[in-house]
DNA sequence: CGCAACGGCTAGGTGCTCGT
DNA sequence: ACGAGCACCTAGCCGTTGCG
């Protein structure tokens, strides 16, 4: 960075009067469908496993220095559907569901409702009558936002909750789609976790991970190249490393050319 | 404890779309 | 044609964290 020309532009910043504000609330400069593409390039690329800056920013065909790449993974985190620190990326446990079709709309409801200022306006108009633009922009101010980006919270915002299905019975409503889900967001004023299904009795459900892996296993009798196998048994073992106790590191090689025999011989 | 690096966040410019 | 609204993008401010 150049210092002359740092100094410059903060001298013409502050001469300016523009003093910079911060919102006091978190949510996204960027939709949750930026944020869901983020999690979808995770998945179809390394799965669950961990990624870095550069590697998502390829797969999405950005540049990771860029500032658009930086706020739309600032988004994936708001919304919970990316975890990890500093340039290591994740899926989430939300963000797996998200990329999930037999889950993805209970889960987009659950991320657009992972962002403080959005739970905030759901709670405030639930049940009722969203206010015109300019109106629902004051209340993002007066909930936390920066005066100066009440607008393009209140665009967001208004993506968001269209991409998140908030939006079905019109522009006009917030409504929560119809899933299953009460709008907690876990770890905060102390509410707990919603339970996906309550007193239904008999087995539990499986892990969303392995429901998931065993959609993508091919039927009996099919071809399966071996190196199809190998990834899908990797992935199968990095999922049990990421859910189950216990030592993992599981490593599963080509090298294992010879067939193992079949019980019958 | 001070400095540097990093990451979160904001401000604002540019170009496009759409309604009038 | 023109203006408003919007999407997309970059520059850079500022708080936090790690390290010597």
């Amino acid at each position: 960075m150049d210092g002359q020309k740092e100094a410059v532009a903060n001298a013409a910043t502050k001469s300016a009067g523009h003093a910079r504000q911060r919102s006091t609330i978190g949510f996204p400069y960027t939709d949750l469908k930026s944020a869901i593409e983020l999690a979808d390039a995770i998945h179809s690329q390394v799965g669950l496993r961990d990624c870095d800056d550069d590697q998502l920013a390829a797969w999405t065909k950005q540049s990771s220095k860029s500032s658009t790449f930086r706020v739309q993974v600032y988004a994936a985190r708001t919304f919970r559907v990316l975890e990890g620190d500093g340039s290591n990326h994740r899926l989430s446990e939300l963000g797996r569901a998200v990329v999930d079709p037999k889950q993805a709309r209970e889960a987009k409801a659950r991320a657009f409702l992972a962002v403080p200022l959005y739970k905030a306006v759901y709670e405030k108009y639930r049940g009722g009558v969203l206010p015109p633009a300019a109106a629902l922009s004051r209340d993002m101010v007066a909930l936390g936002v920066s005066e100066k980006q009440k607008d393009r919270a209140r665009l967001v915002f208004e993506r968001s909750a269209e991409e998140a299905g908030f939006f079905e019975h019109g522009k006009q409503r917030l409504v929560m789609p119809g899933v299953a889900y009460q709008p907690d967001v876990p770890g905060e004023n102390g509410s707990e976790r919603p339970e996906p299904e309550k007193g239904g009795g008999g087995e539990p459900p499986l892990h969303p991970f392995i429901q998931g892996l065993l959609q993508t296993l091919p039927k009996p009798e099919t071809e399966w190249a071996a190196t199809a196998r190998v990834k899908w048994l990797q992935t199968a073992a990095n999922i049990f490393d990421l859910i189950y106790k216990g030592d993992g590191g599981i490593k599963i090689e080509t090298a294992m050319a010879q067939r193992s025999p079949r019980p019958s011989e």
